[in-house]
DNA sequence: CCTTTATTTTTTTTT
DNA sequence: AAAATAAAGG
């Protein structure tokens, strides 16, 4: 290969960062900046120019979505298959790791991955057979907290003992729910991370194997790394592999899961002589969008510093759209993507991003009355739909009949009688035998243990897996799913649901058997060879993909379709025209985060993300009224809109066929005189009127929520800061 | 034991 | 408002 093609149309700080030639590198890239693109060429300069073997180097990202883009683009780049190259998310190849050292990590060679709605049941049952009361400790929050200890790489042994009761019972639930993941080899997505850890601390001669094998480490989106995948890259890099980490501290959000951006502090002190290169020049947006990104974040502390700037043209101001309602807003952005269309763009270049999955249905329901095809990310993933999950466990009990969350899952789905009373008596017996449920199903029937009516159940049950997994060898992997979403009665137990969910199900579960169909081992490298185990099967490497892989990859990817997703699954991606919707105080920055300044730059770096994945055109939108969780709620228009200086803005008027309700409209600053439900109710206080309460002094009020008694607003009192107060108890006088 | 109906809870972001 | 859970009725 030509090594001018990898460098010549670099700038210098890329080049620098492709070419280079120091220990280590810390490359701060700001949005747009071409951080895949040095990502990729990066490799490609090592294998070509440096002659390291393909399988020496490792990258690690974060999303299934940017692991498969740095593939193709390597593929592209060097015209070779990348398929065996260690290019993964830090999940997937911790994974791999674990596959292949499966003895070394203390695993059963065909362990589960739990996703987190099977760690949350798991939580639950821990929890009912020890007597946990689930009313004072919330299971979601159990949950939490487990995953929590493991993002900071700390198992319940490591738990500081607390004579305060509540730690002690989420500590002793964490220590127990250890346990039976072991003794079931069970894995959830943070234990996957905190083994492949421990791996390398128990079997030093393994880690200094896997040290001598890698020459080089690139880690993508480093600003989200947690603690115990930071300690991960940093044990097996050593002292002998060289590592380069891209991020950008700017675009941290993913604080809540762990991450630390201090990791970006701490890696040029960690990996000495660690050379520091700033991409500072953004090829994406124009000059408006850019200046308007840099203004927004310019208003968090602490920042690494960085100066993003663009030759790019100034480009068309940001479009800026009130709507009274979040119908009116969605209405508002499906005419945009019409317009769009209409003027021959394709609508795959345009983008919604909004805070939370909620918000889609709203806009969904508009694009859809438009007429107007779409394509959602994330929300409800594929292969965590009720249907899907339960097709995969029959697929799994095919495998393994031992496998006792399958059995529990669908011992009585399609309903055949089997209720909790009698899955209680199999539970038991299994637990007194010390044996799987499903054995405890056989020896249960043997016993003559269960009344005649379940025994004919269980039996019929136990004859169904049996049955379906009779020559299933000799099927190809998409006739096994179809053979099983059939015989297992999951088709016609779907159908029967009224409405179009069932349709939608069989769908799904059709769409179950396309995956299969599409799905190529060949991809998966064949772990167990190496290691001279039985290789896995085909279905095997299925199941074990369906838990990493949210499957959003599926339906219709070749239709022309606007794309719908929140700012986290945004990142990374670019758009010519993208809107943000839903910019409101309370929904963005979120409610949950704006009471602490350390959330609330974490919702700024959000909006800055959002802000960046605009190429050419950025519209914004908000509405002053929101249907949430079935209440209406006014809210003030989000300050991150007043973070942007409004020579970058031109607002949108009103088209006059749109006729708004001027009972709809609080507006800042003055007394309430609108809003007929308000008046009703008889509410004292308008946004941006001052009050005075008797315990937190003087406030003014800047939200709304709820109803009649319910009515809550938020006062950010001068003194006492910010709180949400019941108006019905709160005794507030209007000053 | 299954299905229907009433009640309560949940409302951020994801590998 | 929708989903999850609990209780009642068949």
């Amino acid at each position: 290969m030509d090594i001018s093609l990898l460098v010549d149309q670099l700038n210098d700080g890329q080049r620098n960062a492709v070419a280079a030639s120091s220990p280590h590198q810390l490359v701060l890239a700001g949005a747009g900046s071409g951080k895949t693109r040095v990502l990729v060429h990066r490799i490609a300069w090592l294998l070509e120019v440096e002659g390291v073997s393909p399988f020496a180097v490792m990258a690690v990202t974060f999303t299934n979505k940017a692991a498969k883009e740095m593939k193709g683009r390597l593929e592209e780049l060097l015209n070779v298959p990348a398929n065996g190259m260690w290019v993964g998310t830090f999940h997937g190849l911790a994974h791999r790791f674990l596959k292949l050292h499966w003895r070394e990590a203390g695993l059963p060679q065909h362990f589960q991955i739990l996703d987190s709605d099977d760690q949350l049941r798991l939580v639950k049952r821990v929890m009912r057979e020890n007597n946990v009361d689930d009313s004072r400790y919330p299971p979601k929050q159990i949950q939490w907290f487990i995953n929590e200890q493991k993002d900071e790489g700390r198992r319940a042994a490591h738990v500081m003992p607390s004579s305060d009761p509540f730690a002690k019972t989420l500590r002793e639930v964490y220590y127990l729910y250890e346990q039976i993941c072991q003794q079931n080899g069970l894995v959830d997505f943070g234990e996957i991370l905190l083994r492949a850890h421990e791996l390398w601390l128990e079997n030093p001669d393994l880690l200094a194997h896997y040290q001598q094998r890698f020459r080089n480490i690139l880690v993508d989106e480093f600003q989200d790394t947690n603690n115990i995948q930071y300690a991960w890259i940093r044990l097996l890099a050593g002292n002998k592999v060289s590592v380069m980490a891209v991020g950008d501290d700017d675009q941290s959000i993913y604080g809540w899961r762990g991450a630390n951006i201090g990791n970006i502090r701490d890696f040029q002190q960690d990996f000495p002589g660690a050379e520091l290169i700033k991409l500072e020049q953004n090829y994406r947006s124009t000059k408006t969008i850019l200046a308007a990104a840099n203004a927004v974040i310019s208003n968090n502390s602490g920042r690494l510093g960085k100066n993003l700037f663009t030759d790019g043209a100034e480009g068309e101001p940001i479009r800026l759209y009130s709507a009274f309602n979040e119908q009116d807003e969605a209405r508002y952005i499906a005419d945009q993507v019409d317009n769009w269309a209409k003027e021959g763009n394709a609508r795959a270049d345009m983008a919604i991003l909004y805070r939370s999955n909620a918000q889609s249905r709203t806009l969904e329901e508009a694009l859809l009355r438009a007429g107007i095809p779409y394509r959602i990310y994330g929300g409800q993933r594929f292969y965590e739909r009720l249907e899907i999950k339960n097709a995969l466990a029959y697929l799994r009990l095919l495998l393994n009949r031992d496998d006792d969350g399958s059995v529990e899952r669908v011992i009585n789905v399609p309903a055949r009688a089997i209720g909790e009373k009698t899955v209680d008596i199999l539970r038991s017996f299994a637990r007194d035998q010390g044996c799987s449920l499903w054995k405890s199903c056989e020896l249960a029937i043997a016993n003559n243990a269960l009344p005649k009516r379940a025994t004919s159940s269980v039996q019929s049950f136990l004859d169904l897996v049996d049955e379906m997994s009779a020559g299933i060898e000799e099927l190809e992997l998409q006739e096994i799913v179809s053979h099983v979403i059939e015989n297992s009665g999951l088709i016609e137990h779907h159908k029967k649901e009224k409405g179009e969910k069932g349709q939608a199900r069989v769908d799904n579960l059709e769409e179950l058997v396309n995956a299969a169909r599409q799905f190529d081992a060949d991809e998966e490298p064949d772990l167990a060879e190496e290691d001279g185990d039985q290789p896995l099967s085909e279905l095997a490497q299925f199941l074990d993909r369906a838990a990493l892989d949210a499957g959003d990859g599926q339906a219709d990817e070749y239709e022309d379709a606007v794309q719908l997703m929140t700012l986290h699954s945004a990142k990374g991606l670019e758009f010519p025209q993208v809107v943000l919707a839903g910019l409101e105080e309370g929904l963005f920055p979120h409610k949950m985060s704006m009471d602490e300044a350390e959330g609330l730059e974490e919702e700024r770096r959000l909006a800055y993300v959002g802000i960046t994945r605009a190429m050419d055109q950025l519209i914004i939108t908000h509405a002053e009224s929101r249907r949430l969780y079935g209440q209406e709620n006014f809210s003030t228009p989000s300050r991150f809109i007043r973070e942007i200086p409004s020579e970058y803005i031109s607002e949108v008027r009103l088209k006059n066929t749109v006729s708004r309700p001027l009972s709809a409209r609080p507006k800042l600053g003055g007394a309430i005189t609108t809003g007929r439900k308000l008046l009703d109710d008889s509410l004292p206080y308008g946004l941006g009127q001052r009050v005075l309460h008797a315990m937190f002094g003087e406030g003014t009020v800047v939200q709304f929520e709820g109803q009649g008694n319910g009515l809550r607003v938020q006062v950010n009192f001068d003194d006492a800061g910010s709180k949400w107060l019941v108006v019905s108890f709160a005794k507030l006088e209007a000053l």
